[in-house]
DNA sequence: CCACAATGCTATGTAATATAGCAAAAATAC
DNA sequence: GTATTTTTGCTATATTACATAGCATTGTGG
C-alpha cells in the first residue's frame, strides 16, 4: 500500500500513511523511554546529553547542541538542570567557552543510562518483524538528513 | 550495526540507535508537515481530525480521539479551534453526545489537506532508498500498537 | 431503579522545540 | 592592529503535543 492508496481507502485510516505512522511510533517510543528514565529522574534529552559527553570531556554547550540538534537557547536550562543534579560541571576553556564535563556522580549515572537505553533499543528492535528489521535504521537515517 | 554496537562505537553517535533516529526523523518530518500546513493555517493534529471526519459524518469527539489517540481533554480545545475557523460544526446526537461534522468550508479545506498530505507522504517515501522503502511502514506499524 | 460507565469539558502541568534579543569574547578580514 | 563579523552562553517567552485530575451530566446494563 502506497500513500495515495492509503489516503483513499478507509481500511487502515491514517495509520496507512508512513508520516502518520512515524509520528505515532515515535510518540509511543518516547513515552516508553521517558518512563524508563523517570526511575532515575532524567528526561530523554538529559540522557542524550549525558551520553554524548560521556565520550569526550572537552565539548562545549554549543557543540553538544549541534550534535543533538538542540538549540543554544534550550541547552542553557537543560545544563542548569544537570548541574543542579550534580551530574555535570561547567569548566572554563577560555573567557567565553566552557567545557561540559561529567562529575563522578554523572559518570556513575551514565553507566545506568547506557544499560537502560541499550535495553530499550533492543526491546524496540525486537518488536519489528525480523525481515523488516535491517531496513529500519537506514530508512530513518535517510529521513534525518 | 545493532544497538549495542552503536552504543559503544563513537562513529555514528546516537544516530546509530534506532530509537534516537526514530525521534530525529519524526521531528524532521513533523517540522516539514507543519510548515506545509501553516500556509492553510492548520496544525498537524487539526488536519488529522479533519481527515478522519471526512470519511464519516457521525463521529463523536471521543470516537475521533480514540482513532487518533488524542485524549478527550485535548479534543475539546482542538475542536473549539476548528469550530472558530468554521471548519466543523458540533451537532447534537442526544443530550450527551454530539457528532462532529464538516462545514462546507471544512469540506473545501479537506480537499486541500488531502493534496498537501499526499504530496508530503510521497516526498517522505521518496527520500527512503528504494530497497528499504517497502519495509518502512510495516516496521512502524509494529511499533505503534 | 441504581450503580457504573461514558461524554464533554475545565484547569493545569510537562516536555520538546522555537524565536528574538543581548553582552561579551573570539575569529576574521582588511 | 583595528574593525567587522561570528560565536558563545544566556534570558525571556511562545508554541505544540500530550498528560493528569477532577467534574457535572447523561446514558446504560444488571
Amino acid at each position: 500500500m502506497n500513500p495515495s492508496e492509503a489516503m483513499f481507502s478507509k481500511n487502515a485510516g491514517l495509520t496507512g500513511l508512513p508520516g502518520y505512522a512515524l509520528r505515532r511510533a515515535a510518540n509511543a517510543m518516547m513515552a516508553d523511554l521517558a518512563g524508563r528514565l523517570a526511575s532515575i529522574d532524567l528526561r530523554i534529552s538529559d540522557s542524550a546529553v549525558l551520553q554524548v559527553i560521556g565520550e569526550r570531556t572537552d565539548m562545549t554547550s554549543s557543540e553538544i547542541g549541534k550534535v543533538l540538534e538542540i538549540q543554544r537557547a534550550n541547552m542553557a536550562p537543560l545544563l542548569d538542570r544537570l548541574e543542579s543534579a550534580q551530574l555535570i560541571r561547567r569548566e572554563p576553556i577560555d573567557r567565553k567557552s566552557q567545557a561540559v564535563v561529567l562529575t563522578q556522580h554523572g559518570l556513575e549515572q551514565l553507566a545506568t543510562i547506557r544499560r537502560v537505553v541499550l535495553e530499550f533499543e533492543e526491546d524496540l528492535m525486537a518488536r519489528i518483524p525480523a525481515r523488516h528489521r535491517p531496513h529500519f535504521l537506514p530508512a530513518l537515517r535517510a529521513l534525518m538528513d
